[in-house]
DNA sequence: TCTATAAAAGATAATTTTATCTTCTATAGA
DNA sequence: TCTATAGAAGATAAAATTATCTTTTATAGA
């Protein structure tokens, strides 16, 4: 579906933008410990979002990530697309190179559906928004803890 | 989304179930080329389709793959299951272990509705439809020749 | 029974993705 | 200016997936 380095990418930027505002700056270790990520593989990841703008980082002491205004209300899907790119939204659902309405594969308008439904949610959704359902404690970016 | 390998299982099998008839019997080299697959490959994917019944094999001589009519009529989502598992209908859009109605992940709605399309993708079509779209000419498995 | 054929099984290799580790750079404050 | 902090960048490693190669097994026909 899309790779597990935009899922934390994901995880991380609504975790960061739950946490958003007062000057707050989130480093990587608590990032990570929040979203359940592997450390220095969240770091790669959030580089990468930085890069495209999606959140962006300051160095050096008091330094760390951070959300701001206007990168609140970006879809989700700029982060796969940072990530992953847009591909996944194209491709082909039997694997062929070119498969459009025009060459189909057998399962091209059953496949196409789901795709695009893909699509929606990612470009439909906000950070904020998801952010926001966290904050509310409807729901959750890292595994519950299992009870002995 | 689903393997590699997984395609290249679903058009292997709807080109098999496409020249179903008289006793035909294919083989591995015929069922790579055809579907733009590599061949070694192919032939461990066509051994799993064959261990899970969803084609039949003989060795030998005028040996081959071949489909039978009880196996035609089977949805496609058995080879996805028979390659790749049942997982990805049920897995997390944003990763969690445990992510479910009653303790979603925050996009766990929308992200489910792509999931269960893409199921009811897998599940609602039968191998049997597909070999027939691509005898009618409608629909392709293997790559488009392109002209110079 | 012997031989040729074709798939099955097992071993190995290449590639991609995920993950980690080390060094470099920017920045705040003393 | 010096030092400590924290991310960036680069190199390396581990794991998973994709792909290939070799050997074994089953079978049809001579």
């Amino acid at each position: 579906m899309i790779s597990k380095a935009c899922k934390y990418g994901i995880r991380a930027a609504i975790f960061v933008a739950s946490r958003q505002g007062g000057g707050l700056k989130l480093n990587i270790k608590q990032i990570a410990r929040e979203v359940d990520a592997p450390e220095a593989f969240t770091a790669k990841i959030l580089q990468i979002l930085n890069k495209h703008r999606i959140i962006t980082s300051l160095k050096g002491p008091y330094g760390g990530f951070f959300i701001e205004d206007y990168q609140l209300e970006q879809p989700v899907i700029n982060i796969v697309n940072a990530i992953d790119g847009m591909s996944v939204f194209r491709e082909c659902g039997l694997g062929l190179k070119q498969c459009s309405a025009s060459h189909p594969c057998p399962m091209h308008d059953q496949y196409k559906i789901a795709r695009d439904a893909l699509q929606s949610a990612f470009q439909e959704t906000t950070i904020s928004q998801l952010a926001l359902e966290v904050n509310e404690g409807g729901s959750f970016i890292n595994n519950m803890v299992l009870e002995k």
